[in-house]
DNA sequence: TTAAACTTTCAATAATTATTGAAAGTTTAT
DNA sequence: ATAAACTTTCAATAATTATTGAAAGTTTAA
């Protein structure tokens, strides 16, 4: 395999992966050209390489730099603007992690939390609605608190005591 | 909150959730639906109760049956089918998760696996590429292990041991 | 075997989401 | 202050994904 077919298919496995950390296709698809290019990319490269419009790449550098993933950076004698993204997978993984917690599981967190504490009626089907999601309410919280543990662990967590402890 | 509306509240934030763990809002709100009933459910109960077509629900209901957190249940006496959730939350997390890592996680890892063994033809792209994805390939892969081990464990091992390690 | 009861399939359509591109906005150099 | 270089915005449009509903298929009871 060369290297454009190899670039290529790890762009467009990257961004149809975007779905996974919940972003879109050509937001994974610009991290993941920044990630594996040498040096900072201005819009025009961006637009060019991945072939889509301006706008779309505007729309989506904004977006990636509100996740916190890709920065601006400035190139000496250039006018316009650069960008890279975290190039440390641990650091991404952490940043990632920790706003998908913000945006989506804390909020549901809380729907959970309200729903799982309506009076009882005693009636059987409000028993089981406030047994069910208060199961899901805990396992959510501690599934949610644990990651966010994991992910500030400042060393690579992964191959030390926490993986090992699980045997 | 009335209980109408704390279900109501729960299958449209479980619903809309759906993108978190990869699957689509009927599906989501179907299993919810069924996930807070004390009793096994018909098509038609599910329709009437979400207010989707006979054909989504069949279709939805086909798909959380190969998901393996949906089955089917012969209720005496009754002619049509009836579905019931998995509902303890443990095995349902467990299920989601194998699931997930099966469909979408062990692909992208091949793939990562494959760009990141190209030839190295000596240039600092190509030699980019190789140390980015290899990177990404043992980040995923270590993560998507951890996940399973975790998962695979009976006891609730969030609030036991491992939780706790971390500190 | 027939027909009623029920489920599945799938082409058509609707709803949602992503993308474009050109106009408006901003910044910088002179 | 002007204009060139660049970025952002956003209404229009395209692409994708979900949903419908009716026809075809299946099962069961008699």
């Amino acid at each position: 395999m060369e290297y454009q077919e190899a670039k290529d298919k790890f762009i467009s496995t990257w961004g149809s992966l975007g779905t996974l950390w919940g972003i879109n296709k050509a937001m994974a698809q610009i991290q993941a050209l920044l990630f594996i290019s040498t040096k900072p990319l201005s819009m025009e490269d961006i637009m060019e390489d991945l072939k889509i419009s301006r706008g779309n790449t505007s729309m989506n550098l904004r977006q990636l730099m509100d996740w916190g993933i890709v920065t601006k950076v400035l190139v000496s004698g250039e006018r316009k603007e650069f960008f890279t993204t975290e190039k440390d997978v641990q650091e991404l993984a952490r940043v990632i992690a920790k706003e998908r917690s913000r945006r989506e599981i804390k909020p549901v967190i809380k729907v959970l939390d309200e729903v799982s504490s309506i009076k009882d009626d005693g009636t059987e089907k409000t028993k089981e609605l406030i047994k069910q999601t208060k199961a899901l309410h805990n396992l959510t919280q501690d599934a949610d608190a644990m990651i966010n543990k994991l992910m500030d662990q400042k060393q690579n967590w992964l191959t030390k005591s926490v993986f090992k402890l699980i045997k």
